[in-house]
DNA sequence: CAATGAGTGTTTACAGGTGAATATCATCAC
DNA sequence: GTGATGATATTCACCTGTAAACACTCATTG
């Protein structure tokens, strides 16, 4: 499982440092995914798989759906750590994500997001707003 | 079940000596979390996985159920306790529960709470407004 | 062919994390 | 009370991870 929330900066051609706790559980190869909320998606090689797993049951013939697929598997890299511990993000997600220098990584359970802080800070939120959300989904947290 | 109230300090690296009698029940690798009231907490990893169980169910095509499990997620750290007995809170989470030097660990039945001196006091009640507390909720104590 | 830009590899420096050693304090048995 | 034991506090030294700078290769373009 992925959790924590990880603040660093991306070298001048776009590398980016990853965590080394993350790297633990990432691997050397794994796959780098636009996702939604103008966020990237880290995906180990196992986790990505059962995502498009789940694409490939899709209705073929819903235009839609056609559109979601390309958009995923387009968008989808497969990385490799260097020596250094770093991956290359590709120009086309690094503008997706708006992403020039300082980056946020959150881990999210089955994957971990990147994050311009821009954008990181717009989306969060603090522990008042958690608690109006959780008390919106009370049929969950009781 | 978590019980007692322990004042601690923390060294100049950050790091936190876990009251021998919470580590009995905490093991040697739990989760540390942010929390309300600007504290933090600490889970058993059986507590935690019941938590995220809930996350789970949680509809992702919801924004704001996104941004929750978001908040939840990437507050939280799996943490190891050294062989002196010592975890390190992470720099974000000091910043967030204000934690420099003086410390307090209260049990609070399924987790275990950790605050700052002065926020400690600041939230902590005596014996009348207890009572008063207590009347208002008289439906429950009678 | 020169110039540009993207990607790759190497190096260095520094801060923060980690481990070990030691000191202080409390508790308990005798 | 005294000594033994274990828990907590403090300090120091080392090492790893991260940041930043720079040189090099390769492909593309004018």
């Amino acid at each position: 499982m992925f959790t924590g929330e990880y603040h660093h900066s991306i070298d001048t051609k776009g590398r980016l440092i990853v965590p080394a706790k993350l790297r633990e559980s990432l691997g050397d190869k794994f796959f780098i995914v636009k996702g939604v909320d103008k966020c990237l998606n880290l995906y180990t090689n196992e986790e990505w798989e059962k995502f498009v797993a789940k694409l490939r049951k899709l209705p073929e013939g819903n235009a839609n759906a056609r559109k979601l697929v390309r958009f995923y598997l387009s968008s989808a890299f497969e990385v490799e750590v260097d020596k250094q511990g770093r991956i290359l993000i590709p120009t086309t997600h690094r503008d997706y994500a708006k992403i020039d220098k300082e980056v946020v990584l959150s881990g999210e359970d089955n994957k971990v997001g990147v994050w311009s802080v821009e954008n990181w800070e717009a989306i969060s939120i603090d522990d008042e707003e958690a608690t109006d959300i959780s008390n919106a989904f009370a049929d969950i947290f009781g």
